[in-house]
RNA sequence: GGCCCGUUGGUCAAGGGGUUAAGACGCAUCCCUUUCACGGAUGAAUCACGAGUUCGAUUCUCGUACGGGCUACCA
């Protein structure tokens, strides 16, 4: 008996499409477990579902562990010495052991075709049990290795009819065990059915595909959704027939994250207008884009702190976590068996906290992107950097620093005149005619100089200077928003401030004549 | 329908027989700021219900209700 198995966890996703929060969130805790206990994260590919094959699928998991940071160890390309980690290249050794069960009488040969199955449901429906399974009171009824002679059965076999494997689920047996999160938890074998191990087409179902696999990568834990809960006691007898109940790992059921509804989907993002996937996915079959949560504008940095504490906390009032903290300071045994919703707002208000807390240059590259793609260029970098530090705390979202960043480098296109006009008279016009002139003049461009020049000659022309502040804002952001304006003006630099007030007041004559 | 899991403000949640039942998001009001934010202060708002155990239950037990998950040759 193991006394101390070195921690190898994994996350095993099929790659049918979008990677969304709750996916991320088995992803997060999994690999802080691995972390914090020196172990391995393993990323293996369940894509033993021919049908579902989705092009790029695989790809683009990696690249959301990439953004997020949650690198595996060992997976299809990063290697690994538990090879293959797809299933589907893995085949051929589910077949041994679905043959092993039946010869030990855990499992049994099933001939059903489609129809008969369907026949067996008609059959069997009624008010009380509106879908029946394939359980112990049904399989005496149906065509399989249990109930066919067995000469029928071997020519069968040899015939190579199609067939699948069932596993054989006692009659009335308590399967318990303990979850790291839950505790005890049983089920009565009696009311769970006989699942498929081994499909017709020779690949392993779900089932018997974890449970070998797991087996044969040496997985200590299982951390999974709480909606394989129900097939656990299948899992937990796989284990006890194929390898013993000492090689079995032990077992975490995640509580949910919810939508509006019940379980989040995709469906939820779209009508309320937020993400549920990591990034941005585009099904190749349908050509639908589905927005993620980094082209929405999220750090990677702020996306795992909030999926950390969405169903975790430490037990103090921290909620604002590291990578690292969280890999220090994460247990399972703290994660809630709730379900959680998923709060969009709160989401946000994390993304502004590490926009804050983050240095600029750990995201200035994408601003950058950002604003290019809205035809911004940037040609001074210390200037962007400077600027990028004193809106920061403005933006909730990066994709906020176009608004709160983008004047800096290019003009307004629109200028809120109204803001303006309703109030502009002679001694404003006549005002910041002589500010250009001194302005130009100027040779100490810095705000705090900047600001006390200004006012004293306000206090010259007898104007208060709140009456010209919000102008001259106008004149340089074009809207009433941005820092302050002294600040502004000096990182905008003395020839594009004055070029922008004479454009202003140029504006402002034409609009007059109107 | 059956099985399983769950239930502390609108949301995330701490607490676990005796507490003024933390804190955060959001909301409201005020302060700061002659813009918008940040920040600061204050406020409204919670133990699903019913029994039982107990001197005392939000906390333990049992029911009920409600919510969710599963019920495929999908994962």
């Amino acid at each position: 008996m193991p006394a101390t198995k070195k921690v190898r966890v994994r996350f095993a996703p099929s790659p049918t499409g979008g990677l969304h929060l709750g996916g991320v969130r088995t992803v997060l805790y999994n690999y802080l477990f691995a972390k914090q206990h020196q172990g391995d994260f393993i990323l293996r590919i369940e894509d033993t579902d021919q049908s579902r094959y989705v092009p790029g699928a695989e790809e683009y998991i990696f690249n959301c562990l990439k953004w997020t940071g949650l690198e595996p160890d060992e997976s299809p390309i990063h290697g690994g010495d538990y090879g293959p980690y797809r299933q589907s290249e893995r085949k051929t050794q589910y077949r041994q052991y679905a043959e092993q069960l039946v010869k030990n009488g855990y499992a049994y040969y099933a001939f059903d075709t489609p129809e008969a199955l369907e026949k067996m449901r008609m059959d069997f429906k009624t008010d009380q049990n509106p879908s029946p399974q394939y359980d112990h009171t049904v399989r005496p009824a149906m065509r399989n290795s249990l109930t066919l002679p067995e000469g029928e059965v071997k020519k069968l076999l040899d015939e190579n009819t199609r067939h699948v494997i069932r596993i054989k689920m006692p009659e009335n047996e308590t399967v318990s065990f303990t979850d790291m999160i839950r505790g005890e938890v049983s089920f009565n074998t009696s009311v769970v059915d006989d699942k498929v191990l081994l499909k017709a087409d020779g690949m392993p179902t779900y089932h018997l595909a974890v449970v070998v696999d797991d087996y044969l990568m040496q997985i200590s834990h299982v951390f999974r959704g709480e909606e394989w809960l129900p097939s656990a006691p299948v899992h937990i007898l796989l284990w006890k027939y194929l390898f013993g109940p000492d090689a079995m790992p032990q077992w975490a059921h995640l509580p949910l994250i919810l939508g509006p509804h019940g379980k989040l989907s995709k469906r939820d993002g779209a009508k309320y207008g937020f993400p549920v996937f990591a990034m941005t996915w585009n099904d190749p079959k349908t050509n639908e884009l589905t927005e993620g949560f980094k082209e929405k504008g999220f750090l990677p940095e702020a996306f795992i702190n909030l999926l950390a504490v969405l169903g975790w906390n430490d037990g103090t009032e921290q909620e604002i976590f590291t990578k690292a903290e969280l890999v220090e300071k994460f247990s399972i045994e703290r994660v809630h068996s709730g379900g959680a919703k998923f709060d969009y707002e709160k989401a946000k208000w994390f993304n502004h906290e590490w926009i804050k807390k983050l240095q600029v240059t750990g995201y200035e590259l994408q601003v950058k992107e950002l604003l290019e793609n809205k035809g911004i260029a940037i040609t001074n970098q210390a200037q962007f950097i400077q600027v990028l530090e004193l809106v920061k705390e403005r933006c909730v979202l990066l994709t906020d620093f176009v608004e709160q960043a983008g004047f800096f480098f290019k003009a307004p296109e629109k200028y809120d005149v109204d803001a303006v006009k309703p109030k502009w008279n002679e001694a404003k016009q006549v005002f910041f005619a002589e500010l250009i002139r001194s302005f130009e003049l100027n040779s100490n461009w810095n705000a705090h100089d900047l600001e006390t020049g200004f006012k004293e000659m306000a206090a010259a022309h007898q104007i208060k200077p709140g009456e010209l502040l919000l102008p001259l804002r106008i004149m340089l952001v074009g809207g009433k928003f941005g820092p302050g304006v002294f600040h502004i003006a000096e990182l905008l630099g003395k020839e594009e401030t004055v070029a922008r007030i004479k454009h202003f007041l140029a504006l402002l004559g034409e609009k007059k004549e109107e």
